[in-house]
DNA sequence: TGATCTTTTGTACGATAGTACAAATCTCAT
DNA sequence: ATGAGATTTGTACTATCGTACAAAAGATCA
């Protein structure tokens, strides 16, 4: 080793322990937990890895940490835009504000967290992918609550469909959601440049509509398939 | 050795290449490309790690492979499918097989390969969530055709909507899709067992006739934002 | 200033990754 | 049965993984 640089161009970094975070999330959220190294994290927050484990302890740790960073935040946005949307009077627009209340917190930052709730949907959604277990279990403790209360909620303004179906269709609505946020360029790609799926506040309002209208449908009725199945060829 | 097959199918390893590519296509379409090593493959498949090499010469040769095994056939079905769904003349009904025409091949077997495509459909929202080259570049040359096709079909049965919106709810359709796939004991643990996840047919029956629906709500006007945002403070 | 605590750095270690390769084994037409 | 080609096995090499840990550097306050 000749030297070390004595100058103050190193510009040290305010918080060390908020960079890594901010790097891991951003990280994980695009290629996923196991192709991203504890290495690759400190390299992209200017840290050195034995500062993920001085700050983390593990790898698994700075994942937990980066939920309990967000989980919080985004339930109690969506809580409190929940009990507001049940104020609305008029029933169309009051369903329309109880899906805008489970859907907006995802695209946008509860708290002053930079980058916004986007990149941690994303997260979520890529380990979901995943069948990460820590996430799972996190998940599944801290916004299965959430997600009945939007069922119910849904429900009360739907009482005519089947509770099952609310729950397929809540479901297919996270799957959209997620899906939105983890492929944005193929809604570019395939609208041949016409839209740009990046866009957050266009991605709500097409996904606003469209859960509006999927929840509205008509029952499904298991117990009479009356001439259902016009092209496909039966399968089991 | 006591004793060998003396017919010409042997009888104690039929195909080893068969048996790696369907323990490859398990593990990763449940845990994901990096969490999965060669020698978990190889032990899954009753085969040496060597064995994989040899086959598939790099582990994304093995991915690759499984694309190849798969696309062909679900593409096939796919476009067969659509034609059929294309001569439906009563237009509630040509758009739900036209939907159906996407989703069923999704979920069902194109050819005789084992496990069905709900397997690879799995995988490749796995790998898409990933954000794995090997898998991007296959799926964009070979389903964007059919992605197209679709989408134009749904637009002749739905002419007043336009394009943008279609592709917008065509995406949203796949990420349903694909998280259908994904959490199916999500659908169950949130329906309080009411319902199953994993039954495939059920989730076909929801997910078309929600999708039909999403597709048929009025276009999303940009131009007028006449009352819109009832509950949710304005962001942006 | 010097003592003490926090944070960062550098380095090392054992485990495991993907893959190469030669030897062993199997298959099958001759 | 035998030899040639296809397949499987066993092993080894290098790279990188997560993590531990001691030393260096920085921060804080008597």
């Amino acid at each position: 080793m000749v030297r070390k640089p004595t100058s103050k161009e190193a510009a040290r970094k305010p918080n060390m322990r908020e960079a890594i975070l901010a790097a891991a999330e951003e990280l994980f959220a695009t290629k996923g937990f196991n192709a991203v190294s504890v290495r690759d994290i400190a390299q992209a927050a200017g840290a050195n890895p034995g500062s993920v484990t001085y700050h983390f302890k593990t790898k698994d740790g700075l994942l937990l940490e980066i939920y309990r960073r967000h989980c919080g935040p985004m339930n109690l946005r969506r809580s409190e835009l929940l009990a507001a949307a049940k104020r609305v009077r008029d029933l169309q627009d009051r369903l329309e504000a109880i899906v805008r209340a489970y859907v907006v917190p995802a695209f946008t930052s509860g708290s002053d967290l930079a980058g916004g709730g986007a990149r941690f949907t994303r997260l979520r959604a890529v380990m979901s992918a995943e069948g990460n277990e820590v996430a799972r279990k996190i998940i599944a403790q801290t916004f299965d609550d959430t997600s009945h209360a939007f069922i119910d909620a849904v429900h009360e303004s739907l009482p005519h469909i089947p509770r099952t179906d609310i729950v397929w269709r809540s479901h297919f609505l996270l799957g959209a959601l997620y899906y939105s946020l983890v492929t944005p360029e193929r809604v570019s790609r395939l609208s041949r440049g016409e839209a740009d799926g990046s866009d957050a506040a266009c991605a709500i309002e097409q996904l606003v509509q469209a859960t509006v209208a999927a929840l509205q449908a008509p029952a499904l009725d298991q117990a009479a398939p009356a001439r259902r199945r016009p092209v496909v060829a039966g399968k089991t």
